[in-house]
DNA sequence: AGTCTTAGTATACAAAAGTATAGTAGTTAT
DNA sequence: ATAACTACTATACTTTTGTATACTAAGACT
């Protein structure tokens, strides 16, 4: 498939077709704000049910907890099952687009990592 | 080198070391925003000046584009380069760090077209 | 002297994101 | 009857992010 970089080399991004856009808005919305990170994180174990949620991910309140939920929820990234049990249990989990995001964030730390040797070599050229 | 992934599949995220977390956090910072990937995009051509930036970005306006470029330079993932003439010329461009940042854009473009896919398909059955 | 250009800054405001704290509904346990 | 547990919701507030609009400094141009 052809990448962003390949659009780069050739010197046609003013050409970035508008899918690749939306697909990286898509992205970034995914990924995007304090406390989506900690939550994928959370969820790649496996199930997870609100409050071990609460637990796990330090300093997060309900609020924000039950509305990333939802948000993941409806970009289609985890999945809400109810088990119609006494007391009802609710687990979250991932879908199958949710794992794969692992793959961007190895990209990310990647950068991450390199960037912050080259920032500190910088420092002392 | 060993990836997130790899933490993942061996159920091993708990311990994800803190220089792994540091650099992700670090790769967000640097692309979210309303306005980070738009300003990368437009350097990716090459050295270009303020004034050009604020035409090829639409709807930016000054100073969110010197707030933007400033967190950049600081960041170290963009060169404010000052030429002594008259007029002043006063040229951004990206460092290598800048750079490589692509492949982090390839990855969140490539995740964001199968997602997509898949929610589409999602839809019919 | 007045206008143009480049590269921004200043001020005030609106909107979005996040926090703090308390409360609710439906059980179950004592 | 009361207390505890799970899975949230409600209200009010603060902080961060972004917008709108106008202005400045320094030289060049007429």
């Amino acid at each position: 498939m052809e990448t962003f970089t390949d659009l780069i080399d050739r010197d046609k991004v003013q050409q970035c077709p508008k899918h690749y856009v939306l697909a990286l808005t898509d992205t970034l919305n995914v990924i995007n704000g304090k406390w989506k990170l900690p939550i994928i994180a959370s969820l790649l174990h496996g199930r997870v049910r609100f409050k071990d949620l609460l637990e796990n991910i330090e300093k997060i309140t309900p609020r924000m907890l039950s509305k990333e939920l939802k948000e993941l929820e409806i970009n289609g990234f985890v999945k809400r099952q109810v088990y119609d049990q006494t007391p009802v249990l609710i687990e979250y989990l991932l879908t199958d687009s949710g794992k794969h995001i692992t793959k961007v964030i190895d990209a990310m730390i990647d950068w991450g990592m390199i960037h912050r040797a080259e920032s500190i070599k910088s420092r002392w050229q």
